[in-house]
DNA sequence: TGCCGGTTTCAATCAGCTTTGACTTTTTCC
DNA sequence: GGAAAAAGTCAAAGCTGATTGAAACCGGCA
């Protein structure tokens, strides 16, 4: 435990140390443990003490590997962070090259917005908007996280043949619908209607890519 | 100030008592600081003590108007549900029977969600997610919201001859597109592209409303 | 194999701070 | 003159993080 855990954390960061292992996977279980608390309780409901109960340790041992509870935010942001990152580059090039890559890119992301992965980091930018110290943190996960986003999609669709402003009004329809769509059921259930607009947009998306003409 | 702030509280609920009058105004701007805080603070940073700065009124002062937190909340919520409410009955029917009813209401809906209202009802609503007591007070209204705005758009948009079911996808997107937008550039500035977005959604609803079959 | 010094991990307690809402006093208005 | 409104005070409760002390684990050595 030097001061490794700044930034990296990416996939599980091989410690060869023979017993700092063991503090690695402390240090996941009570990233984790965190996340649960976003989830359940809300983040500003979060306590450290919450936090230590969940993950089965005494509030001493979780502060003896992070400090103080910005320590343990900073490392849930960047857990979720490189969570969804990988998510992205797993998702979208997964299916073949075919009609199908919208519709399983579409369900893909929809599933992804329903995790509670997603309501943890959305309960982060919520508090984020009126805390800025948590803002500080964020931010820059969140710009990386949606450049990604943007390059990959332009990456692999090679396919759409589209202007620029073309591509850029699909993915940020995309995202928009389904985000507002996920948002939406976090509070009010109103299951149904939501598959019809799914279906809607995966029809507006195939049209979008095959109604313009090529661009470059 | 009887137990008259229950439900009522519909515009100015036009206080008879010569000095009551007084006291009406002062709960009314209680609640607007409450809601003020809302929005600059988040919800669970909103203490009681903020809202009495606001106000510019002593803490004891405002706790004669209303006895506990909650019940500030509670005159919170009657208060935007019903400026919701009233939005959504002056904004839709406003156009005159035309081509550009789409248009406007769109506008009137994207200005809306833009307002700090639209900011302080979102925080009520992320925090009732965890917050059962929250949850109780802020689901009637929100049921209601819903309701009321669904049934005043099938009300006015009568040359919508379509069936429901393609009425209903028209009204979730445009609500998911125009939420999901709002709350994104809540936090992440990004604007530009977003008005590419809008003329998209006002052309597709258009056209839905233009393509099916008439019904009934 | 079995023991030992030192380091890492865990547990408990405690003081400081903030928020809440009850209580008491002062001011304002009819 | 008297009641309502506003202001000030304060104890109780909860949260945070620092400190102190105990336990487990590592490597080395007889």
């Amino acid at each position: 435990m030097t001061k490794s855990t700044e930034t990296a954390e990416e996939r599980d960061p091989v410690v060869s140390g023979w017993q700092a292992q063991k503090s690695a996977a402390t240090r996941k279980l009570i990233i984790e443990s965190a996340i649960k608390c976003f989830v359940d309780l809300g983040y500003s409901n979060t306590t450290t003490t919450a936090i230590a109960e969940r993950a089965g340790l005494s509030r001493g041992a979780m502060l003896h590997h992070f400090p103080s509870k910005i320590d343990i935010v900073k490392a849930a942001v960047d857990y979720l962070h490189g969570k969804r990152l990988r998510a992205v580059r797993r998702a979208v090039p997964r299916a073949g090259a075919g009609e199908d890559r919208v519709r399983s890119n579409l369900e893909a992301y929809w599933r992804d917005v329903r995790h509670p992965m997603f309501v943890a980091f959305f309960e982060l930018v919520v508090a984020a908007r009126t805390d800025r110290e948590l803002a500080d943190i964020l931010q820059p996960a969140q710009e990386a996280f949606d450049r990604e986003w943007h390059r990959t999609a332009r990456e692999v669709f090679t396919e759409w043949q589209v202007d620029d402003a073309t591509f850029d009004v699909a993915l940020d329809l995309s995202r928009y619908v389904i985000e507002g769509m996920a948002i939406s059921n976090l509070m009010n259930r109103q299951g149904g209607r939501d598959e019809k607009v799914l279906d809607y947009l995966e029809d507006k998306l195939r049209e979008l890519r095959d109604s313009k003409e090529k661009r470059s």
